[in-house]
DNA sequence: GTTCTTATTGGTAGCGTTACCATAGGCCTT
DNA sequence: AAGGCCTATGGTAACGCTACCAATAAGAAC
């Protein structure tokens, strides 16, 4: 090398980015120091992480994730099988998983499984999961899908449930907590004065429909509410079924004067069908949902109902499973399995107090 | 260098990626060949270009995105940034983008936009394409933005939009053929028999209002039905809209026996006015959508519908992009500017023959 | 036949980052 | 006080691919 102390040509493709090389030189570290501190790496001087900080900050600089990836020989292709669930409900989740990935620099590859049939649905699942993904996730209703659970798990690929019911003991799952969840909507239905409360339960095949179904009945035990005969009517999650399981609900001999459904698509069909029996929501009959879902602020009057944080569980899944990845490769134990996100109750206009008078048609 | 033939000793990292190294060893030439065989170069002979491909056939190759994206610079990242849509649109959408990202190695950043102030969105406009993106993706209803539009211009970086009616001379575009589909919505209308058939138009700021009701227009005359008195009422494509739109098209003397409303929500709504009145759908009134979102299948009767090829034209526009930014950076002039995608007619149960005798609540 | 193009191919040098190892101090032990 | 063991840091060599240029072969022109 010859004696100059010239400074190195721009080089030719260089397209004035910043990159590590800039930062550790305006620290006066090395590029190394700086990659640890980046990376939250352990071993490195307060103070030195402090200036590494400083110089990143004034630099603003923002790591080139293709370098990363190809350096670091990083998880770069995470499965994501999906099956209709509401569309709301899969764009919310793509936002937040797409974010997760971007950050860590790998690609979503996604998949759809509608076949409801056991072996079609093992046979997409092997087909995806021997592909070139390193990890899955699996947001509802897969989630509680048995064959793919199992299909994933002979494969030996790391797999992410989401708001999956109950687990396994060693399996990763992101949920919020469903029970307290239709107890707090119970609760702000029987703190509107209501006393005759009618639940349209969700598929019996979800965990979560037995979960809401549950806080559902804490909260009537809660206010002395006898649950005994409390009108519950059996629902799929489909508008359809909501349809019917509110007629059913309306037309008993004493119809109860608020609907809390385990899903908005089926708190829709209850306001159809209110509205078809001329019925006013929430004047004659409150009616509330669950999940928010865009069908929620379609229709009228919109929804009273339980907003989960999608974008949030989306990212919190595709972060542990990304963590778990990283922790296999390096040969660690498995540290950290379930995250519980808050959710939020979203009043809207189709709840209020009950009037007193009951019209029937 | 040592004397050996001896294997190189596998990299320590190496976990049994198939790199490009073992396609050329494979087939006989080096590395660039076989980069320029598989990007499609130009200047390979064709019986090396067979060689190359059966063995990148036989070896199941698959470039790595990472080191790609690494080497060439490329773009990396593509801004999307949208308000609002259906989220079935979104998801459709986000779907078809991110299956062309993954392919291109880029990522995606997604932002929203719902602010229909033009400070606030030409302010988010700014912030967005001033960070990191090399090019922007427009989804409807913000590739109508004007303010969007001017403040993308104005920083230079590249924009394609969708679903844009009359896109600049040289803008790239992906659409579908509004006017036609709508038209032949009709004639499917008129060929069950309908005479009367009201209208329900979209938000007379998208430029797609106008082609579908041109459409419209143009199927009446077709088919000889006078189209000055064709009862068209204005909508807003909400659902509330179409509310108030449909009661106001049964309320005429002589109410329609069909309805086209702009698009699903609409359709819904017009769908939920029937049943308040006791008209059964499609016994006394056919009821058509367009856009074919998630909400045309919650609903019962399931709507008949337009379907645009939403993931296609997803992933038609960020090819048309990614195209552009490539040229670009080679400093070719852009060559391509418009993409119109082939739609669907979909006909499900909303839609029948009249009756002919038409009870009127 | 000789020189000039043009079509095809290969070699080399990075792209920006991290894994792995080496090194230099500082703090305990004994 | 000498050896041993952490802790903080740096150097170097990949990661897999493509841009750039050099080299060669094959025609074309004279």
């Amino acid at each position: 090398m010859g004696r100059g102390a010239m400074t190195k040509p721009p080089s030719r493709r260089r397209r004035g980015t910043i990159t590590i090389e800039d930062v550790a030189r305006a620290a006066g570290v090395s590029a190394m120091t700086v990659s640890r501190v980046v990376n939250g790496g352990r071993n490195v001087r307060e103070s030195t992480r402090a200036a590494v900080l400083e110089a990143v900050d004034k630099l603003n600089y923002a790591p080139n994730t293709a370098a990363r990836s190809l350096a670091a020989g990083e998880a770069t292709h995470i499965g994501l099988l999906y099956a209709n669930p509401s569309a709301a409900y899969l764009s919310q989740f793509l936002i937040g998983a797409l974010e997760a990935a971007r950050k860590a620099g790998s690609h979503l590859v996604i998949e759809s499984c509608e076949s409801e049939n056991a072996d079609e649905q093992a046979e997409v699942t092997r087909r995806f999961a021997t592909s070139d993904v390193e990890g899955v996730i699996l947001p509802p209703p897969l989630s509680e899908s048995q064959p793919i659970m199992a299909e994933l798990r002979a494969i030996g690929i790391p797999v992410v449930t989401v708001a999956m019911g109950v687990p396994g003991e060693d399996d990763l799952n992101v949920k919020i907590d469903d029970q307290a969840a239709a107890a707090e909507m119970t609760r702000h239905l029987i703190s509107l004065g209501h006393r005759s409360i009618g639940f349209i339960k969700g598929h019996p095949n979800h965990i979560a429909s037995h979960d809401r179904e549950r806080g559902f009945l804490d909260a009537l035990a809660e206010a002395g509410i006898p649950a005994d005969d409390a009108p519950i009517e059996q629902g799929y999650f489909t508008y359809r079924s909501g349809l019917a399981a509110t007629e059913r609900l309306l037309s008993r001999p004493n119809p109860p004067t608020a609907i809390f459904a385990s899903n908005d698509d089926m708190a829709a069909a209850a306001v159809s069908v209110a509205h078809r029996r001329h019925l006013s929501v929430p004047g004659d009959l409150s009616v509330a949902g669950f999940d928010d879902t865009s069908l929620a602020t379609t229709i009228w009057p919109e929804l009273t109902t339980v907003k989960q944080p999608i974008s949030a569980m989306a990212e919190a899944a595709l972060e542990l499973l990304l963590d778990d990845l990283r922790g296999r490769r390096a040969g660690r134990a498995r540290h950290k399995t379930e995250r519980v996100l808050e959710h939020d109750l979203i009043i809207r206009e189709s709840t209020g107090a009950p009037t007193g008078v009951l019209r029937r048609r």
